[in-house]
DNA sequence: TTTTATATGTAACCTTTGTTACTGATATTA
DNA sequence: TAATATCAGTAACAAAGGTTACATATAAAA
C-alpha cells in the first residue's frame, strides 16, 4: 500500500500525511462493475483513488441513469465528503468502470487532517473544485448540446478513460448513460459511421477519428 | 455591519472569528441586477450574503444564459472558493436578484481561518455541499424534466426567494433563465394560466396555486 | 449444427421543443 | 393625442428526440 500510496498522492502529500494514512487507510481493491457507494447509502469512508476508474452516476425518479463524469488517479468523491460532513444520504451511484485499486480513510480523520495538514487542505479545496469544474461541464453538455454532440464526447471522455479505442458497451449501455434510448444512440451511431468517425460492431465500437 | 453579520452569522461562527470578519470584511450594498461578478472574472474576494438574492448564471458558447441557483442569507459562492485556491477565472455570473447587503473577504483569509477556525471550516464545506446539491437538482431539473415541469418549478422557485406571488418578469426574461425560447414560454404559461395555476399581465404573472 | 438469447438496423409515427411570421395589446414618449 | 416601442398571443411549420414494431445479424449454449 505505502508504494501505491506514494505513486499516485508522494507529491502533493507531506510525509506526515502519508504515514497517518497508511495508519489508518484500508486497501482495497475492487474489479469493473463493482458498486462503491448507492443512492442513499450512508457514506463510512472517503475513498483515494490509487489507480483505476470510477463512474458516478445520477438517477432519475423513474429509475433510469446518468453518467455524470469520471473518478481517476488521485481523485477522490467530493459528493462523499459533503455526504460524510452532514451524516447525509450519497445522491450519487459510484460504480467501478475498470479494475480498481483505492483507499478508505474514515470520517472522522477528514476534519482532524483538515486543520493539521496544509496539504490535505489543499486537496479537499482541489478536488472540490474540480469536481464543481466536471460538474458543470456535464451539465453544458445536458443544456446546451444535442444529443449527438453528447454523444461524440461521450465516446471521446470513455476512450479517454479506458485509454484505447474501442468502447466495449452496447448501444443499449449508451443510451443508458446517456440517459437516451437505445434506438436514438444507434441512429447516431450509424450516422457517425456512415462520415467515417467509428466503426460498429456487436459488443463494441471502435473509434477511428472523433476529432 | 456588526448587527448585520451576527444576525446572518452569529449562530455559526465563534466570537474570535467573528471579530476578524469585521477586521478585514468589507461590506457593499447592491441595488437589484448589480452584476457581482462576470465569466472570466478574476476573484479579488469572497462574498458573505448578509441580505438579499444572487441569481448564479452560466452562459453558453452563442452568449445565452442559464440560471443555475439562488445565493440567499448566510450563502456563499462556492464557485468563487474554488476560484479563489486555484486563481482560476470565473465559470459563472452572479447578478443581484433584489437590492443585496454582502461582506466580502479577501482570499487570503480564506486558507487562515480554515485552518484556526473549526467554526469556518465547517461553513466552508456546508457550503460546498449545499451547492453541490443545488447543482445536482438544477442536473435534474433539465436532464429528467420536460420545459412545463422546469417552467412551474422556475416560478415557485423564483416565488420563494422573492418571498411574493407576483414574478416581475417578460416572458422573453424568463425563457433567457430557462434557456428557451419567449413563443414556447408564453405556450406554457397560456396553458398553466388555463388550468388556474397562473394568472398573465403584462410584465408580471400572479402565481394562483402551484401546488 | 441447431436453438436460443441478445444486439443491431430501420421504418413509421408521435411528442416536445424551437422557429418564423404576423397580429393585437399595452405602455411610454413625443 | 399620436407615434413608437415593447410585450404577449397564436398559427404554421420544422427539427430533434423518443416510441413501437419488426427484421436481421451475431454470439453463446444446447
Amino acid at each position: 500500500m505505502i508504494q501505491e500510496l506514494k505513486n499516485s498522492y508522494g507529491r502533493q502529500f507531506e510525509n506526515a500525511l502519508i504515514n497517518d494514512i497508511l495508519q489508518v487507510g484500508t486497501f482495497r481493491e475492487v474489479p469493473e462493475g463493482y458498486k462503491l457507494i448507492e443512492i442513499g447509502d450512508y457514506i463510512k469512508g472517503m475513498p483515494l483513488l490509487v489507480s483505476g476508474v470510477v463512474k458516478v452516476l445520477r438517477e432519475d425518479k423513474e429509475g433510469d441513469e446518468l453518467l455524470l463524469y469520471y473518478l481517476e488517479q488521485g481523485d477522490t468523491c467530493s459528493m462523499t465528503m459533503t455526504c460524510c460532513i452532514g451524516q447525509t444520504q450519497s445522491e450519487i451511484r459510484a460504480i467501478a468502470e475498470v479494475d480498481t485499486k483505492l483507499i478508505m480513510i474514515p470520517i472522522r480523520k477528514m476534519e482532524e487532517w483538515t486543520a493539521k495538514y496544509k496539504s490535505w487542505r489543499n486537496f479537499v479545496f482541489e478536488s472540490y473544485h474540480n469536481r464543481l469544474n466536471e460538474l458543470l461541464i456535464t451539465l453544458d453538455s445536458i443544456a446546451f448540446d444535442r444529443m449527438d454532440e453528447r454523444l461524440v464526447n461521450y465516446l471521446k471522455e470513455k476512450s479517454r478513460v479506458n485509454k484505447e479505442y474501442i468502447i466495449r458497451n452496447t448501444h443499449q449501455e449508451i443510451a443508458q448513460e446517456l440517459h437516451s434510448s437505445r434506438v436514438v444512440i444507434s441512429r447516431l451511431l450509424k450516422k457517425l459511421e456512415q462520415i467515417d468517425k467509428i466503426e460498429l460492431h456487436r459488443n463494441y465500437i471502435k473509434i477511428l477519428d472523433l476529432s
